[in-house]
DNA sequence: GTCTATACGGAGATAGAC
DNA sequence: GTCTATCTCCGTATAGAC
């Protein structure tokens, strides 16, 4: 641990600042100006590392795809060569994710209330021609071509049918967060064991 | 069909924009003033027949919420007697949303891409202050509702369980077009088959 | 690299005539 | 009920000093 006077970098914390905004508020909604003062940083500050707006919300998310990744990448290493495990890994990854190695915010217990931050952000951003496009489509393109990789190694007999399930597991739990949230005051939800469905799943699919 | 000198009026026009733009661009990213051009409507005919923009996306969120409840009821209405249809219906109603009986926009075609109208909303949408927030909250507690009385009435052993993979497989389709959107120029995407899905967890429970 | 101060446009909302 | 014209403020971005 540094002393407290070394500060986190301005970038740093404008990206802490805007992976807690952006995510619990939306993208649109959420001004650069309250990006700003969540990070105690100047305007000037934040175009200087980063091409305005839109480079800050690509940044955002090529950090969150980059951990989401790793989490994912970890849970598999977990696994070791058990390959039903493994096919169900991306819900272990689900459950420690995020992990806030940086920012550690204590406002992050319920980001997970709020689904899929690369679904969200695909509804708020128009085109392909946006900077953050290439990370939207990398999340659903990791999701798709992992889970068919991990199903074929689980021995499935059709490994796109299993993966387009688990898959619908995966946005299944996380829509599943959200309505919960909704529905608070309500009788608490009934909790989702999307992991157990999914072990259920391939072992239907590799039988 | 009446006169084109007839026209829609004013306020149905704004409702008809409303529903294209917001859904297809998302609410914060969509400006009164792209709704009242759309519409071809002054803005001061908006403030007319609602409060502001906040009321503009409640009566949008109210009629959609209308529309699609609409629809399910026809689509259970279509099923008679067979409760193992009953209890898939609603991904009947989903192929069939939104029927467009008022607008008819050629666009919305890829409608279907932008996946769920209210989880998106409640991304966009502060707190429970929001006038459209009781419309978030009514399509959640309709699907969780209907979907526990439907499973309950298809005998299944544990309805709240059937209820939430039903739910998932409802959440995942929809985002599963959302993902495909995302991944057009790759292959083409694996349909799902969310109704088989359905009818196969349906008898899981009640076997 | 970071700051203060400011320019600029667009978004939400209103006034008053027809 | 609907229009034209306008007002104000906030959000994005920049200029220039330290």
């Amino acid at each position: 641990m540094t002393a407290p006077s070394a500060r986190t970098p301005a970038r740093e914390r404008l990206l802490d600042a805007a992976t807690d905004l952006f995510h619990s508020r939306g993208i649109a909604a959420t001004g650069v100006d309250a990006v700003l003062r969540r990070a105690e940083v100047a305007p000037a500050t934040l175009y200087a590392h980063f091409s305005g707006k839109d480079g800050l919300v690509a940044a955002y998310l090529e950090r969150r795809f980059a951990r989401w990744r790793e989490a994912w990448d970890e849970a598999l290493a977990a696994c070791g060569d058990d390959v039903l495990a493994r096919a169900v890994s991306v819900f272990d990854a689900l459950a420690t994710f995020p992990s806030n190695p940086g920012g550690g915010d204590p406002s992050a217990g319920d980001d997970a209330r709020r689904g899929c931050a690369f679904l969200a952000a695909a509804v708020e951003i128009p085109g392909p021609e946006h900077p953050a496009h290439p990370w939207l489509l990398a999340d659903s393109a990791l999701l798709r071509d992992r889970l068919r990789q991990l199903a074929s190694e689980a021995g499935a007999h059709d490994p796109d049918a299993l993966a387009g399930e688990l898959l619908a597991l995966y946005d299944g739990a996380l829509a599943a967060r959200v309505r919960a949230g909704l529905l608070t005051g309500d009788a608490r939800p009934v909790p989702f064991p999307a992991r157990d469905l999914a072990l259920a799943a391939v072992a239907r699919h590799t039988a």
